[in-house]
DNA sequence: TTGAACTCTATACCCAGGTATATGGTTCAA
DNA sequence: TTGAACCATATACCTGGGTATAGAGTTCAA
């Protein structure tokens, strides 16, 4: 049951919302690997590329540049190998573990950053609904959001 | 008795880090209001400008756009307003709680993704560090020359 | 078998977010 | 009172991250 599936390059942008043009971009600037090819010549992917496409745009979300998704790929990449109980050489894995640690750092900013603007909207967000609850039928919960 | 901390351009760019000509290019974008000019038309900062200017350099590093920042700053300046006690009319408290909603929808997200990144780093690190080393406790420190 | 839809490479262009330069006025310590 | 260090406006240019277009080959359902 393990279905091979693979798609070309339309699919992949269409799957991960992205412009056709944006993958080969990607290729070109070494974020994604160049793909196996069809006979004629057309881009054969895999879901991993699809999720590997994914993950890049959710690290663009996070602020990151190219070049630190770049390294970070370097880790998930890792991640994966471990899992898969492939050995490494020490010094390999010396220099991953120093490379996440300075992710982590930047991560850990980020979501201190994150949190005390979190806190600071939520904070807004109680007192305009409470002070304004007699007057006025706004959103008194947090999230409150408008069906779709 | 010195609150008189008006700063010129050059001094806010570089207590903000950022160059001046950034700061000209947030005032004509809407990012930073026309500040007070001197009687010879230099521009005259205090220290709540210096304070905005690095909210939007945090914002920037967050994945937050210009646009997006703009209405950030927004809900910031109504944080202000309403510690400040300002009274607000009720479609202007909606309005704001909207976006308030709208900004913690996104700002969950964001949270939400950098904490599975970050969870996915620390276990690539503790399990690495595990089992490379035995003897090797987490760090960061490429100073540990330890050959098993 | 054909034609609409897809893909290829190559090249040019676009937009956000700055950054640099030219030209001229201002400040202030020496 | 002068000159180095500022600041002003205006305009041009740059970089990152894409996006569009041209011209040619491929796929596949009808």
């Amino acid at each position: 049951m393990v279905q091979n599936t693979s798609m070309r390059i339309g699919e992949l942008a269409a799957r991960a919302e992205v412009n056709i043009q944006t993958l080969r971009f990607y290729e070109r600037e070494g974020l994604l690997k160049s793909p196996v090819r069809t006979a004629s010549g057309y881009r054969s992917y895999t879901d991993s590329d699809l999720e590997r496409v994914r993950f890049i745009r959710l690290c663009q979300g996070l602020g990151f540049t190219l070049r630190e998704i770049q390294q970070l790929l370097i880790l998930h990449k890792s991640v994966a190998e471990y899992r898969g109980v492939i050995k490494m050489k020490p010094s390999a894995v010396r220099e991953i573990v120093t490379m996440a640690n300075e992710r982590l750092e930047l991560i850990d900013k980020k979501l201190t950053a994150l949190s005390s603007m979190r806190a600071e909207l939520m904070a807004l967000v109680r007192a305009l609904s409470d002070d304004s609850a007699g007057t006025c039928p706004v959103a008194a919960s947090p999230a409150n959001k408008s069906k779709k």
